[in-house]
DNA sequence: CGCCGACTTGAAGAATTTCAAGGTGTGTGG
DNA sequence: CCACACACCTTGAAATTCTTCAAGTCGGCG
């Protein structure tokens, strides 16, 4: 009996590459952990001992400046891959934004049974490749989009994420702070702050209470994403 | 006799993974093309037709909005690999910002090829696991880093990428205009002519001719970088 | 009930953009 | 060979956006 038997994401994450019996073998590499908010996996820098698939929660991955300035540069959620195979350091923090849990593999490990496992490097070069577009595109918005225009991407993009539709409004629960926010957009907490509440003011969104939200009219949030 | 028996970049690029015969055969899929500065190869949104290695000159790859606004997400140099195998669609332009030779494959080709010659799409897998990492910490100069900052950083990697060094000093030839380096750093031409113009008055750097660049003081360029 | 952290709001300040000229260098045609 | 046009770059001044600094407010929890 191993944990990916009964794995929610066994047939989404990249293990979906694997026969029962590769499965088998990966399972005796890897162990289940489990991650509080605010608790961290990896730290930029530090040299790449693990990598992860996740099972459950959201996690963010950033790098910041010497003097405390942050920048998150990727949120994963469940059956996404974590860490840096095939290479020496990790170049971001990974961090728990909801309870998680992770399947953590020792790096050389998983280098060592990747690398006689054509068919799992394939889905994680996909997966990696998909990766690239989607931070790509996130380039575009931190370099030349304003604040309104930031908020109403992240806020669609959260929506399409983990929205739920009701009688033609998206609801949804932020995993992020404020602050977090300002960190995934390059803003401060302030101008996320008004920017959220001028949406509110203007009947773009409600806010139920303070990581709730509901979109009332994604029409005037896709305008307003420039 | 093929191409790759002579091709400079060879032993560099994703094609070092292949013995003489394999590369043979990719030498049979694909073929060279010559690009001028300002000629595209792809085109945001346009099916994936084709993927390419760069042999020789610099590219890059934008991304923008309907308005006009654009942002350079990524720059490719000898030995790198272009376009997006296994997907549907490129996210990206990519053009021509000096005279170019790549060497392209049909995306259809490339895939399958690929997907019988492992060690190919584990080179692949490297090259694009580095890139995603050197995409994340540029986001950071985007989200987080004021212009003087920006400036500095850039020139750090210019450097880096395209500097010899003579007597302590460090030069090279832009392969951007001013234009494009804003378009780099998510900021205008003017604010980047601004801070250029206070580098070279504050006896950092010097400016030989438009696109020259010598680097007098590394040091100070690194303080600056943040 | 009161404290604490997270969030909001306001006012002032700074950085960057925008708008508008003014240079500079290169190539072309007279 | 000069003059001119054109593209690219620089510079200045005003406008705007975002940040910074400084109070408040809100909601949960001991």
């Amino acid at each position: 009996m191993s944990y990916c038997d009964t794995c929610v994401i066994r047939n989404q994450a990249i293990c979906s590459a694997l026969s029962t019996e590769e499965l088998s073998a990966l399972n005796g590499i890897g162990r289940r952990r489990e991650l509080e908010p605010g608790e961290s996996l990896m730290w930029e820098g530090d040299d790449s001992l693990l990598v992860a698939n996740v099972i459950d929660g959201v996690l963010k991955l950033s790098t910041g400046t010497e003097d405390g300035r942050e920048q998150i540069v990727g949120v994963v959620y469940p059956s996404d891959f974590i860490g840096r195979p095939f290479g020496a350091t990790s170049s971001q923090n990974v961090t728990a934004l909801t309870n998680a849990r992770v399947c953590i593999f020792s790096r050389s490990d998983f280098d060592a049974f990747a690398s006689q496992h054509p068919a799992l490097e394939h889905k994680l070069l996909q997966r990696t490749l998909s990766e690239l577009d989607r931070t790509r595109r996130w380039m575009l918005l931190l370099g030349r989009k304003n604040a309104e225009e930031k908020l109403a991407t992240f806020l669609l993009e959260m929506a399409d994420r983990l929205g739920t539709e009701a009688n033609g409004t998206i609801s949804f629960d932020l995993p992020f702070s404020r602050q977090q926010v300002g960190d995934v957009l390059g803003l401060t907490i302030e101008t996320v702050s008004r920017q959220i509440t001028r949406l509110k003011k203007e009947g773009v969104i409600d806010l139920p209470s303070r990581r709730a939200v509901t979109i009332l009219d994604r029409q005037s949030l896709e305008d307003r994403a420039g």
